[in-house]
DNA sequence: AATGAATGAGACTTCATTCAT
DNA sequence: TATGAATGAAGTCTCATTCAT
């Protein structure tokens, strides 16, 4: 029963992922990866052109994928309060993806972080810069948006802001995955909601 | 004129800290650091057993510096607020600090969110574990007196407020880190003090 | 024409054998089993795990080999005299493989007599002890037949006289490998034999 | 209370003697004899043009020791057989000297076996080759004599007798060392020298 | 004479990548 | 397309030796 390409391809990227998280980049060996993915080593070359190009492809894959759905959820939301308890919403849920990913998440910042790695990762760097950008201007932009509306306070800074909740939840997560965190369920999502709404002047929500 | 062996090992632990921040970990090679201090590349292990502690000992012989020093000022305060406000303006001296380690502080979290490192790295995760015990406990104290005082909102569950505040500032710090965030200077740090007293309810801070 | 892996791994045996006597073990390095061999640094580490290994396999992989035989063109014989006249002429032609081997016994038994090397050779200690005391037990059991049957000397020790005949046999292959023996030919066997017959009380062979 | 040059050298010959000895030429570094003597690694420098030199003058300073003292003891004997008798003994106290020696033994030998080792021993070579061509010929002197004074058999070969009986004391002393050997004790002795009497056609001795 | 920090050549070993089958 | 043996550059670490104090 022979896989297709793609197939073949998605299950080296599934084995990657699981001993790059593992055992980080450095520490991961081609070898180590065509075994998980149960694939001669050489194999690896035939659909991914080096290591890197395997580790970046781990996560340009896989970037975009709710990201659609994010935005047709925004679409639908008429207010700002509504739009950005949406984002927690989501947010959370990415939180638990993020949880599973772990240090492979960090692993593929301390990457982005660095101008110019032994090979090639200025595309990483990139697209993880873009990302950041692209929600911190979505979140900016509906605290702009609220402000104006009347919905948050008058003398909030919307680009500082949005970066404050951006790092509320990369901080939160990073502790999840250094093991140092608190307990993240609904009730603490519900009770930070009601935190930064009243950082924004915005009292506790309905939900 | 002979370095007292002292000035030997602070001078390669410098080199080390800008070497390991330049290109990470792996891609550091000892030879590297040595050249950078000056040094020839056996002399490094007449100071240090291996590569390893080497890194480990750039953080483990310079991380509890300021600590002391926020503790007597933390003494010297008696409302909770005030304690708080103080420990936000350690934090963004500490951020600053951090901004100059940049990606050094990244792969440490790295290393540390690792179980078993390739080399043992146990001591760097215990120490980091400790550390944000340390200060979240210390955090979710001040809240708890705060609350018992009537100076915050009674619903404020204190330990999750703590991770939160944790989290804004760590996660800030990636931001500048990855070069993606906004400037932190002392305008952003008083409004970020503002929100987060509003969200304890506790309303603008005088500073 | 490739060749096959077992071809390769003899190719390195035979390789290695050749240096490691020719240079000793501390001196030999890894590159230069590898050139002699014909092949790249690498590929020595695809057929074995180390030096070490390497240097243990020189001997594990051949030392069996005349083993079967020997025993059963012993098991052919009758009396325990010529038994033992068998066994002379088989360490005759072992001696002869030895003279060849040369350094490198000498360099196996020094390993051998260390309890505890700088890397694991348990597994060659035991080795060596082992075919001692097997060759040493077939040969006292052979002395100790004919002393039961009147074809030595009743006052003879098997143990020790096995001792002194395998002693003899190291003694005289240790000058020769020194460089400091007499010819051993078969003149001279002639001669051990009717030496150690005649302190066995046993007169001189037919042989 | 300061040692003379002469104490300090004997000092580290000492520390030398049971380093090697203990971890062999390869894994004994400069600095433990240094440690076990006591003194600074710099120190051995001062005695010692090099490690080889080292260790080759931990035999070339101890080797002719009790030379004098066996031919002294030789020369008051005047039957071939006393004689012979005689070197059995002396060989038999240097059994239990080279027993404490021990690998180190094995380890002189080997370096003399090698005609080119990584630096010059040519020296040590030349010595031990000289001190087992002086004592075969000692001893096939006494066994020429013994044969034209009838005490051995006529048909003895003396030059190669010798060399049994000396290969005999050196397998003997190898399995000693090798840990293989059975107790060389004083009755073992006799039954060695009876063994050996009979061979040469003398029966058996008195002692 | 004594010291021990400094040196740097060189060892073993790993592993990303290639390529003949 | 799949394979895995072969490659060799590069890394970490050791240690004999030197030399300034």
């Amino acid at each position: 029963m022979p896989r297709t390409p793609t197939d073949k391809r998605q299950l080296i990227l599934a084995a990657a992922s699981k001993v790059f998280d593992a055992h980080g980049y450095a520490a991961t060996t081609v070898e180590a990866v065509a075994a998980e993915a149960g694939v001669a080593k050489g194999s690896v070359y035939n659909y991914f052109q080096s290591k890197q190009d395997l580790f970046t492809s781990v996560f340009t894959d896989s970037l975009a994928v709710d990201e659609q759905r994010t935005l047709s959820d925004l679409s639908r939301q008429s207010s700002a309060l509504a739009k950005l308890m949406l984002i927690f919403d989501h947010w959370y849920e990415r939180f638990s993806h993020y949880q599973r990913l772990g240090r492979l998440v960090l692993e593929c910042w301390l990457a982005a972080a660095r101008e110019e790695g032994t090979r090639g990762d200025g595309a990483l760097t990139g697209t993880f810069r873009q990302i950041y950008a692209v929600w911190r201007d979505r979140l900016a932009e509906i605290v702009t948006d609220g402000v104006a509306s009347g919905e948050f306070r008058t003398d909030i800074e919307p680009a500082g802001a949005a970066a404050v909740i951006m790092a509320a939840f990369d901080g939160l997560t990073l502790q999840a995955i250094l093991g140092v965190g608190i307990v993240v369920d609904e009730d603490f999502l519900a009770r930070l909601k009601r935190g930064f709404l009243m950082a924004l002047g915005a009292g506790a929500p309905r939900a």
